[in-house]
DNA sequence: TCGAAATTGATAATGGTTATCAATATCAAA
DNA sequence: TTTGATATTGATAACCATTATCAATTTCGA
């Protein structure tokens, strides 16, 4: 178990809120950060029973929920029903294309569309906190198909 | 029951695809245009049912969902599970604001915005079909608070 | 009018997520 | 280190929006 700088954010995160640092949380976000791009609450669950088989699925899904308070992950709706979960700390804020073919899902950014975002915002009198921005269609393969 | 533009789409579309106009979908297209703003298919179910309680739950789930292929609705997801139906046929696309305290939300359109994400889709080489765009935060009035 | 095919309504089923709760673990204070 | 107040855990029941099922009924072109 090694120690990195996001057990240190959900170490400070948790003693703030008056929570404690399990044994179990720290596999869970051990696994989360071994993961890369996004997993699902039941796939996570999936890998950490392999090697931690006495760890249940209400505690994964709890856990991820504090990631995302925490600051360490984002919950991401793709398709519906199923939240998935990314990893947020250290990595820049993206939006994603998703296509409704293949599934397969690209993250992008755009500094542009985030500075317009902000004045459209700003028109409104409303202080945006974060935002979601999802372009649904087809991807480079299956256009070629 | 008057006759709509949206009813002869409506007919034009179940035509197309060899299905039936019945007394239940134009009652729930009426009961749906009749509405301003966004609706839940139970909240729909509900207003239906002082009139024509002989009509199910899951004949509304099943119009709504056909009045969205037929391009007359369009499903959003603020918060997470309940799916809102809002108009869409002579409504421009819009995007939406969304209050995180007490829930209001507000329709936007940005054409800069929209332009954008055609380039960024096309640097990717990514067809976009539709998007969805959702800014979270806090509105003018919750702000004064 | 007829009849193949679609639709309907009641309700059971689905499935991701959350609530419940007794047993257990954590951690600050003594 | 021990203690004790409080948070956490795991198993599983409950939740709840939506969908599937299916026999009875309706639609609409021929």
């Amino acid at each position: 178990m090694n120690i990195s700088k996001e057990e240190d954010i959900l170490t400070e995160y948790l003693k703030n809120k008056d929570l404690k640092l399990t044994g179990q949380r720290k596999i869970i976000l051990d696994a989360f950060l071994g993961i890369e791009s996004h997993v699902t609450a039941e796939e996570l669950y999936d890998i950490i029973k392999k090697n931690n088989p006495e760890i249940g699925v209400a505690t994964v899904y709890r856990t991820l929920k504090i990631l995302c308070e925490a600051g360490l992950a984002n919950e991401v709706k793709f398709s519906d029903k199923v939240a998935h979960y990314e990893h947020l700390f250290d990595h820049e804020h993206h939006d994603h294309l998703i296509c409704i073919q293949c599934g397969k899902y690209t993250e992008v950014c755009d500094p542009e569309i985030e500075e317009l975002q902000q004045k459209l915002a700003e028109r409104n009198k409303f202080k945006v906190l974060r935002h979601r921005m999802e372009l649904y269609g087809i991807c480079e393969n299956c256009l070629m198909k």
